[in-house]
Formats: C-alpha cells, sequence, structure tokens
DNA sequence: ACCCAGGGTCATA
DNA sequence: TATGACCATGGG
C-alpha cells in the first residue's frame, strides 16, 4: 500500500471522529480480558461482563485460573460465547502467571512475546496484536473485519488478503508508532460501527471517498 | 424475526 | 489449504 494514501485515510478518519482514547481499560490486564471476551462480540456487552467480574472482585489472573468454569462462564455470560471464553481466560491467564506476569513479559521483544502469545489456546493473531499494541504498547498493527472491508473497499488492497499480509503492509506503511497504530486501529472500528452499509454515507466517506460506492 | 458484533478452533475433504 | 460448523448474548 501506498504510505500517502494510508495516511490520507488516517487523517480523514481522525477529522470525522474524533480522537477515540482507546483502550477503554484501567489497567493492561484489563485489556488482556477484553481483547478475548471481545472476539467476534459487540463492546458494550463485554462492559457488562468485565464490570460483573470486577463486582465479584475476579479481575486477576491468580482468582481467574481459581475460580470455577461453571461460575466464571455466568460472570461473563453476558459477552457471549461464554464456555469457549471462560476457558480461553483461563488459558490466557496460566500463561500470563507462568510468564511471571507484565513487568516480566515487558521485557521480551515483540517478535518473541507475539510468538507466544500465538501459542495460547484461544489467541489468535487480532487477539493476539489487541493485547500487543494496547496492554503491551507495542507497535503492532492490528488487522479485523473492518479493517479488511473499508480497505479494499477503497481499493488498497485486495479484499481476501490475509492477516499478516496487510499487517505487514500498515507497519510498513506507516513505521513503527505505536500512538498512531492505536489511534488508526480504534479509527478503523469506530468508522466500521458508524457502518456504511446501513447509511447512505458515513462520517468519514465525505472525505475518504470510495467507501460507500464499492459496498457490496 | 433476522442480522451481526472490536474471532478462533476443530473436523472434514 | 480451504471451507464449514460451532460457540451464544444482546442491540438494532
Amino acid at each position: 500500500m501506498k504510505k500517502a494514501a494510508v495516511k490520507r485515510v488516517f487523517n480523514s478518519l481522525l477529522k470525522a471522529y474524533g480522537q477515540r482514547h482507546w483502550w477503554p481499560a484501567g489497567s493492561p490486564f484489563e485489556v488482556m480480558v477484553g481483547a478475548v471476551l471481545t472476539q467476534n462480540t459487540a463492546w458494550s456487552n463485554v462492559e457488562k461482563a468485565i464490570a460483573e467480574l470486577k463486582r465479584h472482585n475476579k479481575l486477576s489472573a491468580k482468582s481467574i485460573i481459581d475460580s470455577r468454569n461453571d461460575h466464571l462462564a455466568a460472570w461473563i455470560r453476558s459477552s457471549g460465547y461464554f464456555n469457549v471464553k471462560a476457558a480461553r481466560l483461563k488459558s490466557l491467564c496460566r500463561w500470563y502467571l507462568e510468564r511471571g506476569g507484565f513487568d516480566a513479559l515487558q521485557q521480551w521483544n515483540t517478535a518473541a512475546l507475539r510468538h507466544d502469545l500465538l501459542a495460547v489456546h484461544g489467541i489468535g493473531p487480532e487477539t493476539a496484536d489487541d493485547i500487543l499494541l494496547y496492554a503491551f504498547e507495542r507497535p503492532v498493527f492490528v488487522i479485523d473485519a473492518y479493517t479488511k472491508r473499508l480497505f479494499s473497499r477503497l481499493g488498497l488492497c485486495e479484499q481476501d488478503v490475509g492477516y499478516e499480509h496487510l499487517r505487514g503492509a500498515f507497519e510498513k506503511a506507516l513505521g513503527a508508532d505505536v500512538p498512531l497504530f492505536n489511534e488508526y486501529h480504534a479509527l478503523i472500528v469506530q468508522h466500521g460501527k458508524d457502518v456504511c452499509r446501513v447509511k447512505p454515507r458515513c462520517q468519514a466517506c465525505v472525505l475518504a471517498k470510495g467507501c460507500v460506492s464499492a459496498a457490496a
């Protein structure tokens, strides 16, 4: 992808939506939990689940591991796929504690940390990259369905582009820039919620032409 | 009633 | 390697 085009889209989105102030969480660990809970799920449902974990004093790796599966599933019920996600949260928390927690993991280089995260059951590329960018503040560009949809509509990538390929394209076009990656992904999600497929025009389409007309 | 959301895993061909 | 099934709640 061309640098200029990628930056132009960012400027358009920023002008349309303003700063997003992501990730909405009080701690890196909360980011990690939210990243699992939001898999294929609306964030509004995740907020309730996290509030419920907090209410039961279970927003820590140890307390999650020590919880019964059926209890944990009940607390995160609102986020959907609760049985699956209860198991995924536990595997993530085991990984987290086995590696010595946040400060120890923060010593790792980004490539090694990403590789290790991807080996955790239930952590795929997008969840891993959410964690890397928003919890560990590493320069990793997060790709999601919104990103592929928007950029393929804009004609900047193929519709069926692979995750790693598109991630590499963004990172190459933008350079390693954590605050920029943070804001950009958040803006893409905001644009996705603005939903061109429902509204005839979303705010950013006024500025970044093509998004509407290419919608199928 | 239908559609989809800030995905990932697993079984099958 | 490439699809398809499956997981499941809540808001539009």
